[in-house]
DNA sequence: TTGTATCTGGGTATAAGTACCCAGGACACT
DNA sequence: AGTGTCCTGGGTACTTATACCCAGATACAA
């Protein structure tokens, strides 16, 4: 099997042993071991590894930090958190971030094996003390049907290609579906961009796409 | 401090037995055990315990039968699934009937202490082997994921660029994030569509929103 | 009737994505 | 030293989407 590659980030001594030693019980897996933020991001670019495991309290960039970096430049490596805190706003933002592993330190030597192994394989692993925080996220993500935007301005054929749009449908097949014309498909979609103040690039696709099952 | 009733059911003595003695460890807690659906409902109705933990797959009522009635009657007990099973539309059903607890028995010995404090304090515990199937119910209806594309014969600019594109970001975004030509950024999205055998209008974007999880 | 909304089409312009062409430099492997 | 892959850029073309302009037809209400 080829050799795994680890970046891990933590500014206590201690802890950065500890999960080395836990880690490297695998003989293909390499540890980089870094002390603070910076560094972690300097070496997750250079190497792209699979994982990085980033305390959240660090000097210079928090693993916030690195894990938006990593986010944005769409490293080609899954963060996973370590942390002494169980705090609910931290956890979302993490989420929302699209961390893939969430584990507290409490626990650490027992669940790390588990942890890195479910995020190898491209899954996730929430630490079970965040059960319930994950639940309050699973509620609240699946309730909210607010209509606080402009959809109820669009006329019936507005509301029809619009549903086509977020099939990812081009404005030629469309205008074939309803035996219209291309340019007439596209006049409603620049409507439909004015009514619900959107501009830009694919500003309309990917509006339609984010409410595709409201429509 | 008040004993605590804990109702446990399961077809198999061995387990049983498992459960009582790691229950036993504290001495404030006394289990009931019940080895069949039927007659840990009758226990559950008869003391109302904070806590029934249930085997799923059980003679006469299955777990899920228990649960249901539970619910329904509004009994005041917290229902915990204990089953060998990772099975993603049984873990879905199990939290829409509102189970506070779900925990495999491969690692029941470890966690199941924990599992009992906390839904015992009102909150949940999922097995972190769970957790992804709980990210995946507030995602979207979540795509087959069998992997058999190409997405292995990607370079790691290529990845990088692929995961960007899921992010509905534009060549030109991604070129200002990675700090290169927005022409590069173009020759590599081309070649990816050639790798993976993607051809026409926003079929690469297609292609990148539709694997957004896997990327 | 007039006015408004809606659906229908056309024109024009710019930005972006797809689909090819090309070449130099960096790096690893033989 | 050569081979191959990868990353990097440039060129060209065609298609599609956004963003405006316009006007005729229909239907409905003031």
């Amino acid at each position: 099997m080829d050799e795994i590659t680890i970046v891990i980030a933590d500014d206590h001594a201690l802890i950065r042993k500890g999960l080395v030693t836990v880690l490297n019980e695998h003989s293909d897996i390499k540890v980089i071991e870094t002390e603070n933020g910076e560094e972690a991001l300097k070496e997750i670019r250079a190497h792209q590894p699979p994982i990085a495991i980033l305390d959240v309290e660090m000097p210079k960039m928090t693993g916030f930090d690195v894990a938006r970096k990593v986010e944005k430049e769409g490293l080609n490596t899954s963060i996973v958190f370590l942390t002494m805190l169980n705090d609910e706003s931290a956890f979302n933002t993490a989420m929302d971030i699209g961390i893939r592993g969430y584990v507290l330190k409490e626990n650490t030597v027992n669940e790390i094996e588990d942890c890195v192994r479910r995020v190898l394989s491209g899954k996730y692993y929430i630490s079970p003390e965040l059960s319930d925080l994950l639940m309050k996220r699973n509620a609240k993500a699946s309730s909210p049907s607010s209509d606080k935007d402009g959809l109820h301005l669009l006329t019936p054929s507005e509301s029809t290609i619009l549903k086509q749009i977020s099939q990812m449908k081009t404005s030629k097949e469309i205008a074939n579906n309803l035996g219209i014309s291309i340019k007439t498909v596209q006049n409603h979609r620049n409507n439909i961009c004015r009514k619900l103040d959107l501009s830009g690039t694919h500003a309309l696709l990917k509006f339609a796409m984010e409410r595709s099952e409201q429509l």
